[in-house]
DNA sequence: CTGTTAGCGCATTCAA
DNA sequence: TTGAATGCGCTAACAG
């Protein structure tokens, strides 16, 4: 901490000069077998480890990556950072997490603040009413989530893959009357698109459809769960685990019990616990994090050119 | 980003030397009120921001501080977490989030991992298993949540007053049979401290103690709960909100119900929500994640001293 | 293959 | 109150 080596104690200690410690540290080609490892022993054996700013400032990059997401507290979004952080540490970077409370003013001073900074990259968790004007500037050092823009890479779930699943699916348990509850189509992606992927799918399947659209909350699922509950409705499908959770909780207080298969996308464990006879499709957060975290790598070492990923749903 | 001005050319428009501009940039007294406001209006008008790295090299301190969490998806550690991060980054520090796992190696290695890196300071989410001696090394630059530790600062929360809080209000409610579900006593707060005060306050009220000890889920909430509802048992604390959940599936799917009023340390909204005629108590995360935050930083200035702080429940 | 030299952007002497 | 000079730890360009 306080007496911290430097490459030039390390040298000293070698008998070379500061440049050779400098590039065995950097694994460059020129540096003969001895001297490397002579070199590396003494590193060893005093644990050194070169200053992160040094660096930093020599190579025009802090070696920092921003990550933004819209709430730390969201589970999916927490599922997927927690798969970016190891990666991003892996390749020295230091990631740093800003929440945006879906403000987008918020995003904006961040982006602006870390514009000031010189981070070298930014994975940001996008929402509705995001414009791509405030994020063109960062085209090739940004990969979006879950949203996509032109000229900035992303990496999307499918929605529409995941409704056409479980509506699949319960097509192949018999079901015939499907209703859904979904949110309203000012969210783009868990609004709308979800949304016109159970229309689609119902007109595939010839089955008429009963919908109902409210916010991403249980209270939501709650209250809508009736309008959408017909004499012969059989099965329900959800936009998200939180309102099944809603919806399951107004099924469950109907006397009688409406025999209702429920089943919802993502993967809330909780969801399984409480109510084991609904399912749902996971939409693949991890392997999001995951893909994001390595195209922004791959971007920021000029490896990867600018890609829309989209990451497969499958059933949970 | 590319093309970043540096002091040097804030210096030259506005016709000063180099360490004036660093003078007006860090606030130094010795400045006449004239040139500063010119400075100044250089640095804004340019948006100018001065170089982390290059500070941090001179300053012998990156401006770093490491936030080690147990897992990222703990909904308390969250909460925490999510009031540190605005104030850190008020103070120019990078934070940068890690995760343990609970497991007592994850953490030696990050600890290394950061030592090397030369992090300013530390927020360590603890849990049961971590030796004092490994953290001995941190003294000044460390917060423990959770635990205390000798010699180190510490943000506890108070389990003691926590479990009291419940267990009087169920007495003003009128209830003489309480039983308690809980965490086995190898985890030192959530285990046995909460355990202990159960135990205390049924002495002190005069309540026969009914308890059962398993681990911290739906489940063993769930598998554990008909061990301790007895006859006349008319009242559960349950030791955290998760363990409450899995009771209530359980006390549920009774027939017929028993009418058991279950209290909770602990606010996730999903229990009062499914359950609304439980009640709760609030540890205080968010005030706990401000403390730690506050101390760190007062710490690293020099201008206070280790502390232990015990952050106080209330009724939710 | 290797050592020497020259900055990167800033804070901090030391003179003026 | 100010500016010029020095060096933080490192990498890159240049010599040898």
């Amino acid at each position: 901490m306080q007496n911290r080596l430097t490459i030039k104690d390390i040298a000293r200690l070698s008998g070379v000069g500061k440049s050779t410690v400098s590039r065995v540290l950097n694994n460059e080609g020129s540096v003969s077998p001895q001297t490397r490892e002579r070199v590396e022993a003494v590193i060893r054996s005093h644990g050194f480890t070169p200053s992160k700013s040094a660096r930093a400032m020599r190579g025009q990059s802090d070696k920092v990556v921003a990550i933004i997401v819209s709430r730390l507290d969201s589970p999916s979004e927490n599922q997927a950072l927690r798969t970016m952080l190891p990666l991003l540490y892996q390749h020295g970077f230091d990631p740093i997490v800003m929440e945006s409370q879906f403000e987008t003013r918020l995003v904006q001073e961040h982006l602006h603040v870390l514009q000031q900074r010189n981070v070298d990259g930014v994975i940001l968790f996008g929402f509705t009413g995001l414009s791509a004007a405030m994020l063109a500037p960062w085209q090739e050092k940004m990969v979006v989530m879950a949203r996509d823009y032109p000229g900035i890479s992303s990496v999307c779930y499918d929605d529409d893959g995941a409704v056409k699943l479980l509506m699949q699916r319960l097509r192949q348990l018999g079901h015939a009357h499907i209703s859904y509850l979904g949110v309203q189509e000012t969210d783009a992606t868990t609004g709308m698109r979800r949304y016109q992927a159970y229309l689609d799918t119902c007109r595939e399947l010839k089955i008429p459809p009963v919908a109902a659209l409210g916010e991403l909350s249980y209270q939501s699922g709650f209250q809508l769960a009736a309008s959408v509950v017909e004499p012969h409705t059989s099965a329900l499908v959800c936009a998200s685990d939180t309102i099944a959770l809603g919806a399951m909780k107004y099924l469950q207080q109907q006397q009688p019990l409406a025999p209702i298969q429920v089943c919802a996308i993502g993967n809330t464990p909780l969801l399984n616990f409480l109510f084991p006879e609904t399912f749902s499709v996971e939409l693949g957060y991890g392997a999001a994090g995951q893909q994001a975290a390595q195209q922004l790598l791959g971007q920021l070492s000029g490896e990867l050119g600018v890609r829309q990923i989209i990451i497969p749903s499958r059933l949970a």
